[in-house]
RNA sequence: GCCGCUUUAGCUCAGUUGGUUAGAGCAACUGUUUUGUAAACAGUAGGUCCUCGGUUCGAAUCCGAGAAGCGGCUCCA
């Protein structure tokens, strides 16, 4: 089966369910039913009634009697005017808002219309003559098409979940239900879709970092802002040493700013008119000066750099920073680590000129492709563009020039890009890495972003060689994002066995009885000499002893369930014969407790 | 914030139509066992059934409000 059969079996499930929806309330309206990734889903209003997972049962039951009875899915066409009076008589508003929308566009997507019109009604001349209808059975809807022939050739389909979306994605429209189903051209292929999705939970990085105890959220502490326990802390700290390292190398130094300041400080940057709203502020007792916890630390920096005459020939000046941001996210955004109100950055600034930009931004990709490269996570890359939506600050020829050179940038590395408009920041373009969690879902972590704003808010500037003021270019960058988000997307790709050189707990000794106490000495002082220098430097070996009274199964089947990549069984025979039972995901293996050392400093 | 769902021991989960003292496995603790490759045996202890309010002779169970979590929507500097 091909893509557009595929397609087209989804598109036509999306009718059947409408349909079904109709004959169980025959009240209800509905909004629009497209494709997306493994299937379909439909936007329906029923008032005051609401579709929950214990309808699906009923829902899918009729589907399957409309697929059985095998109507053709018809197409026939109808002038625009008489399509809108169809809506109207058939109490589809929201059909009736889309048909509006063709007459007077000839199109309904929501980016392409002038949003202070989208919807209304128009008595000017029509864009288009003729709208298309399908028809299956008794079940009219206004729609592009293409179907399949008949109800009987839509595959394999199951209702997955309900949820709550608004009207065209406005936070101020009605909000409809969404009733998502997913659909392949076989049985067996929605079978092995749903035990994907199953094998995908058990990697899921909530449930793998309570097991690994990598860090937990306390009621009392509040929603969003997770604790991390010593396992945890030791994966933050790795990485963000690793991704400081990366940028060192490049000239970047680092600085250290407080987490509160002066709200005057956001009103400069243009933070305050955009995220006034998602700060948490606070208050002084001794002053009348208002504050707020940082959600960022651009501006902060912007302020070192302002603390001294800056010459050309000083630039770029490079500023880096792992600190930790908060925000006042919306309780319903919040989730794991994935999203959440104290976010960890490790965040670098170059204040540059115009012609040390392309360096700089070839600087920072490699670091990126470098850090991902080394974890084995293989990345697509957003550019993500302004669009013609308000709230972006700066000139647009200037936006223009900086969305072209991060374009350059990205093809000069060779990375593997898309384009998007509308997910740019307000003061510029990004290059942002992509990763995918367990079920899919699409994270940004590493981001490159060029600016030519803030630098002129705060009237940066330095000095060039014929001793005139110019403003400097800003381009922000973090490695690894939010480390929150980053290690969430990293729990869930590797699925909690860590490289070795950043797994919390790198090596467990387990004893086979309490006979070999003196042996087990001599092995940590062979351990305590181990200091890997790659990639990370001088990152000490962390191991634990397991000499309990328990059984050597046991032993070996809680160090497995703690995904410690290497087991060292020592028992009396190996004592004996001065070596040591190295067990890892790869097999066993005998070591000689002389090439211990080496053994373990070879492990990529 | 909005829509839907969920919440029982540290963890994973049972708990019938509202009915005595809410159960199991793992973990913890005590004792026995000295163990060679994914879990030795026995015992002990562990509960605000998310919180508050209501209905009832009686609530883990029904109703209301709230909190937290999950899936989406919106948002993401």
């Amino acid at each position: 089966m091909n893509d557009e059969q595929l397609h087209a079996m989804r598109h036509s499930l999306a009718h059947i369910t409408a349909a079904a929806v109709k004959r169980i309330w025959p009240e209800a309206k509905f909004g629009v039913g497209p494709v997306v990734q493994d299937g379909f889903y439909y936007d329906i209003d029923l008032g005051e009634k609401k579709i929950s997972e214990a309808n699906f049962e009923k829902i899918e039951k009729q589907m399957r009697g409309i697929i059985e009875y095998g109507d053709d899915f018809e197409r026939f066409e109808m002038p625009i005017d008489q399509a809108i009076d169809w809506a109207k008589e058939n109490n589809q508003p929201y059909k009736e808002e889309l048909l509006n929308d063709l007459k007077r566009s000839g199109t309904t997507v929501a980016k392409d219309l002038d949003t202070a019109e989208l919807g209304l009604a128009t008595d000017g001349d029509a864009a288009i003559e003729n709208v298309s209808f399908y028809k299956n059975g008794a079940f009219v809807d206004l729609c592009r098409g293409p179907h399949v022939a008949n109800t009987r050739d839509v595959g394999a389909f199951k209702l997955l979940r309900v949820a709550g979306a608004y009207w065209r994605g406005k936070e101020g429209n009605p909000q409809m239900q969404r009733l998502y189903g997913v659909a392949f051209a076989t049985q067996e292929e929605l079978d092995q879709y749903l035990e994907r999705l199953e094998q995908a939970k058990l990697r899921d990085h909530r449930k793998l970092g309570k097991e690994l105890d990598l860090y937990t959220i306390s009621s009392l502490v509040g929603p969003g802002l997770p604790l991390f326990t010593p396992r945890g802390t030791v994966l933050r700290e790795l990485m963000a040493q690793y991704s400081n390292q990366l940028r060192q190398a490049f000239g970047f130094q680092k600085v250290w700013t407080p987490h509160i300041t002066k709200k005057e400080l956001y009103e400069t940057s243009g933070h305050w008119a955009k995220f006034g709203d998602e700060l948490f502020l606070v208050t002084s007792q001794e002053t009348s000066d208002n504050f707020a916890l940082k959600p960022m630390n651009c501006p902060h920096h912007t302020q070192i750099y302002a603390s001294q005459p800056r010459s050309y020939k000083d630039m770029p000046v490079r500023f880096l920073e792992t600190t930790t941001d908060y925000r006042d996210e919306k309780t319903g955004e919040l989730g794991g680590l994935n999203r959440v109100r104290s976010l960890t950055q490790d965040d670098s600034h170059v204040f540059a000129r115009p012609d040390q930009i392309e360096q700089e931004i070839n600087n920072l990709l490699s670091s990126a492709r470098e850090l991902y490269a080394t974890i084995g996570m293989s990345l697509r890359v957003r550019l993500s563009y302004r669009d013609e939506g308000e709230g972006y600050l700066g000139e647009t020829n200037l936006w223009e020039t900086a969305q072209a050179q991060l374009k350059q940038a990205v093809i000069t590395n060779e990375l593997d890009y898309f384009e998007q408009d509308g997910e740019a920041a307000f003061y510029g373009p990004k290059i942002d890495f992509m990763a995918t969690d367990a079920i899919g879902r699409e994270h940004q972590v590493a981001t490159v972003q060029l600016d030519f704003v803030q630098p002129s808010r705060f009237g940066l500037t330095y000095t060039d060689n014929e001793g005139n003021a110019q403003t400097p270019v800003m381009i922000h960058c973090a490695l690894l994002g939010s480390i929150e988000r980053f290690l969430s997307v990293f729990i869930e790709h590797t699925g909690g066995w860590f490289p070795f050189w950043v797994a919390p707990e790198q090596l467990r000794i387990l004893t086979i009885n309490d006979t070999i106490g003196d042996y087990v000495d001599e092995i940590r002082a062979v351990l305590d000499e181990v200091v890997l220098m790659k990639p990370v430097k001088y990152n000490e070996l962390r191991y634990t002893v397991d000499d309990r009274n328990e059984s050597l199964g046991k032993k070996i089947g809680q160090a497995s369930l703690m995904k410690i990549p290497v087991q060292l069984i020592v028992g009396p025979k190996d004592k004996e014969a001065r070596e040591v039972s190295v067990r890892t995901q790869a097999g066993e293996e005998k070591v000689s407790l002389n090439g211990l050392g080496e053994y373990l400093r070879g492990i990529s």
